[in-house]
DNA sequence: AAGCATTTTGCAACAAAGTTGCATTCATCG
DNA sequence: CGATGAATGCAACTTTGTTGCAAAATGCTT
C-alpha cells in the first residue's frame, strides 16, 4: 500500500467503516483531487463501479463528515474531502471560502481565506455558513 | 389590475418581454413570495402552465436579471426576485446574504446584511460573491 | 379592429439524474 | 476458516431537465 492508500484506509476506519474497494478508491479520488467533485465527475473518473454505489458512498461520506458539500447554482453538488480537524472531531466546520472558476468550471477550497464573520437579525440562529466566490482561478488567468 | 400585477407588467415591459399570462402569473408568485422559490415550488402553485414553459420563464428571466440563484446543496436552484436596484441597472448585484432553515426549508434574502468583503489570494480575480447561512429562521425559532 | 410577423406555449418524445428493493457478494470478527 | 451483517450490483422505476415542432398568443402596423 502506497502513502495515499494508507491514508484512505485510516480514515475508513477512524469513521467506523468497513473498507471496500468501492469506497476506498472513491475516497483516494477525493484525497488527490485539486477541487471540489460532483457525483457525476467521480463516475467518470471511477468506471468500474455502479452508479448507486457512488450515489451510496457520497452520502456515507457526508453522514461521517468525510466530505462536505459545497453550494453551487447548477444543479448539482461538488464535494470536497474535509479538513484534518473536521473528520477528526466528527463535527463538521468548514470555515474557509470555496471558489468557482467561470472559466474552466473546476471549485476549489481556499483554505487560507477564512470566512469573514456576520451579524444576523434578531431571531435568527446561525448553525453554518457558506461563502462561494465566482470568478477566475490562478490557472486560468495565467 | 391591481398593484401586484401592475408592478408584473411593468417589470415585463421594462425587460423587453412579451407579456403572456404565465410570465405575469410566475412573476407574481414571485413578488409576493418571502422566500426564495425553487421550480418544483413554482409547479405547485401555478399549475395551469406546462413544466416546460415554467422553466423557460425562469430562464429567461435569468437572463433578464429578474430573478437571481442561490446556491443550494440540495440539487436544487432557489430564485429569488432581484432588488429594484438590480431589476433597474440590468447588471445582477446581488450583495446580500442568504438564509436558508434547516427546520422549514425555506430560504429568503436577508436584504439588510451585507456580505463582508473578503481577500483572495493573488492570482485569483472575483466577480460574484455568494453567501448562504443555515441555521433556524425567526419563525421557526418563536 | 383586423391582419401579419414573430414569439411563446404545449405536447410528445427523449435524455439524464436520482431512488428503491432484493438477491448476491464481500468484509469483519470470532 | 466460517458465520453474520453490511455493501454492492442489477433491474425497475420516479423525477428532473431538454429538444423539436405545430398551434396559439402577442404586439405591431395599418
Amino acid at each position: 500500500m502506497n502513502k495515499l492508500e494508507k491514508q484512505s484506509d485510516l480514515i475508513l476506519k477512524n469513521n467506523g467503516l468497513s473498507v471496500t474497494s468501492s469506497r476506498k478508491k472513491i475516497l483516494e479520488v477525493f484525497l488527490s483531487a485539486e477541487t471540489a467533485l460532483e457525483h457525476q465527475d467521480i463516475e467518470k473518473i471511477v468506471t468500474q463501479y455502479d452508479r448507486v454505489t457512488i450515489y451510496r458512498t457520497l452520502q456515507t461520506f457526508l453522514d461521517k463528515g468525510i466530505i462536505h458539500p459545497i453550494p453551487t447554482t447548477d444543479n448539482s453538488i461538488k464535494y470536497a474531502v474535509c479538513s484534518e480537524t473536521c473528520v477528526k472531531t466528527g463535527h463538521h466546520h468548514d470555515n474557509h471560502v470555496h471558489f468557482f472558476c467561470d472559466k474552466c468550471g473546476k471549485t476549489e477550497c481556499l483554505d487560507d481565506v477564512a470566512i469573514p464573520s456576520v451579524i444576523l437579525p434578531s431571531g435568527y440562529d446561525m448553525h453554518e455558513i457558506n461563502m462561494v466566490v465566482n470568478g477566475t482561478c490562478k490557472t486560468c488567468r495565467a
